[in-house]
DNA sequence: CGATTTTTGATGTACGTAAATCAAAAATTT
DNA sequence: AAATTTTTGATTTACGTACATCAAAAATCG
């Protein structure tokens, strides 16, 4: 039988409310007393029933998702997995808040982060736009003592607590493989298209991408990366364009979102134009293209698993407890079409 | 606020010693009263409090996990995992058992099974060998009312609860198409190492690995099935013959454990042969040489997740909830060099 | 030393559910 | 209608923790 507060105040000779004074750090204790009963607590292993105490405490994690706007398919579907998230409100003993915040504007997220301090929140997680201003309005909620939690892309030298997403390096290095790998030893031209080089993410996977590249497949030569911004209109444009300029093209890298748009232009020059393409993110377009040969690969982040996993680990940085990093760590999910969910 | 057993009793105008006894299906209540008391647990829209009425009921998860004995890594990661399950026994209210039976053996895991009927026990989770006698012990303990969840490998036609583990047609189906297309347009054959065709898993590997070959990848001849019986000695001398009566050997599927000897007869003819080689599962030795680059992609499938959903499971089982299917789908992970954990 | 402050103990209530007991009421049988 | 059985209600205790209150004991101060 797992030990309780009573077993303790029996092994360290106090009652149990000098017990309780000290789980719960509540004053009046002599430092003597304090270190007895601390002792007690290490020598019989005691753990704090966490099920027990937010029954007493009738807790509940007031937590706030604050997620940028844009219609690109991903963020919608992280939009509508936190939407998931407040159905299992009442089980979870959540009460989660979703404030969007326009795409890559770097004031309204500050001030969305700013209008936090001093209300009564379990925790924040936020898709970080990799600013400055943003890693210092960060810091100031983990200085209120507010756990902080960044979501899908992560923010620079911040004190935030925990980062939720792929590792994008790796992400960028394991496409930069899988084409040249696909591409056998052929050569040719290389387009990476991004949404914005503004997001770290977009920064990361691009870095990753250009190293292997540069290191392991001399004959592949990169083109100067095309801005998307996530816009579909915006990269078909920009995709015919480079396709019909230059007919060396054999690969494709799109790292962002808004891939409706490079997979109409793909379509536009099917079957004669042959490319290797390697995208981000599966989505319902992405996924179709996958089955269908228009694209080879996708890489993907699961954002139900990592919306799932920023809620674990700000109700348990609320309660001062140990997060399982293995438990944790999101994966990059690797798509071709015979592996799919 | 969440509704408790006092609002139901409410709504229903009954007393909550008859809510107690319909929630709880405790005999005594006239049929009339029952779905009252029903509709308005439904109307209002109650959910047991679990953590509470797991306070209230003391209740522990005697669970027992079934695994085969043999030292290969895997099965060795395994049993790793289930014991760090048992750690964490205190704060999930699981008590774990572990059985260690012999590996493909049938009569052993059929009386470790029988074992286990009339017993107090919350959930069964097994390695299957998938035999007729298995699946009649499983349904057995089935008929019983007690939870069974398949680990790693299913068991055909049983009416075990749940499987915890991957798609192997899909994982077997995803190595032919990255050996395919790494090994571009070239010609030549390609060698299939098994642990043993008497395990589903591995003939659910070939399986799906046959048929994108035949589909796709027609320049490309499968050699037949070697059988290292997942013994790196065995498996060894039978790669480094394969190797030298072969000289048009271009890829290597390796489907099963014991992956120690591959590595060590690839070594062996290191710089001289090109080989393309795909396996499973991420070991110490498998990581290893994919970082050299001896092989050149791992399939996994992540023991601790497996043992973590099947506790889950077992236990939502036993308290005759709904399990979340997304979150308990085993993924293949696919490991280059680049995304290594 | 007595007076004052600090520390500790004893006790009770609460959280939401489970489970038991006993009495009362209702339904069924004779 | 009485006797019997079944159903329902009322009440209590328990799970492990949190939190509050009040009294008692110990420590500190003047």
């Amino acid at each position: 039988m797992r030990p309780t507060v009573h077993d303790i105040a029996a092994a360290a000779g106090v009652s149990l409310a000098t017990v309780d004074r000290v789980l719960n750090q509540r004053p009046g204790v002599r430092l003597v007393t304090r270190e007895k009963v601390e002792a007690a607590i290490r020598q019989i292993g005691y753990i704090r029933d966490v099920a027990a105490a937010n029954l007493a405490k009738g807790r509940v994690y007031p937590l706030v998702f604050i997620v940028p706007t844009g219609d690109n398919s991903f963020m919608h579907g992280l939009r509508l997995e936190v939407h998931h998230a407040t159905l299992r409100a009442s089980i979870e003993r959540t009460d989660i808040r979703i404030v969007e915040v326009p795409a890559f504007d770097v004031p309204s997220l500050v001030a969305a982060l700013d209008a936090l301090q001093g209300q009564n929140i379990a925790g924040v997680a936020l898709v970080a736009t990799d600013a400055p201003e943003v890693r210092a309005a960060v810091d100031r909620l983990v200085s209120e003592r507010i756990p902080v939690v960044t979501l899908v892309s992560d923010l620079t030298d911040s004190a935030r607590h925990h980062y939720a997403g792929i590792d994008n390096i790796a992400a960028g290095r394991t496409a930069a493989r899988l084409l040249g790998r696909f591409l056998g030893g052929r050569e040719g031209d290389i387009t990476v298209l991004a949404g914005s080089m503004l997001v770290r993410d977009h920064r990361e996977r691009l870095q990753g991408f250009s190293a292997v590249m540069a290191e392991e497949f001399p004959k592949l030569r990169l083109l100067p990366v095309l801005e998307g911004r996530d816009d579909p209109e915006r990269t078909k444009t920009l995709i015919s364009k480079a396709l019909s300029e230059r007919k060396d093209i054999i690969g494709i890298y799109s790292l962002g979102a808004g891939n409706r748009g490079l997979i109409a232009a793909l379509k536009a020059v099917r079957p004669e134009r042959e490319l290797t393409v390697v995208v981000h993110e599966l989505t319902q377009h992405t996924r179709a293209a996958l089955v269908e040969g228009t694209i080879d690969a996708v890489l993907n982040q699961d954002a139900g698993h990592e919306v799932r996993s920023a809620i674990r680990v700000m109700k348990a940085t609320a309660d001062g407890q140990a997060v399982i990093a293995d438990q944790e760590r999101i994966r990059l999910d690797i798509f071709l079409k015979d592996n799919l969910p």
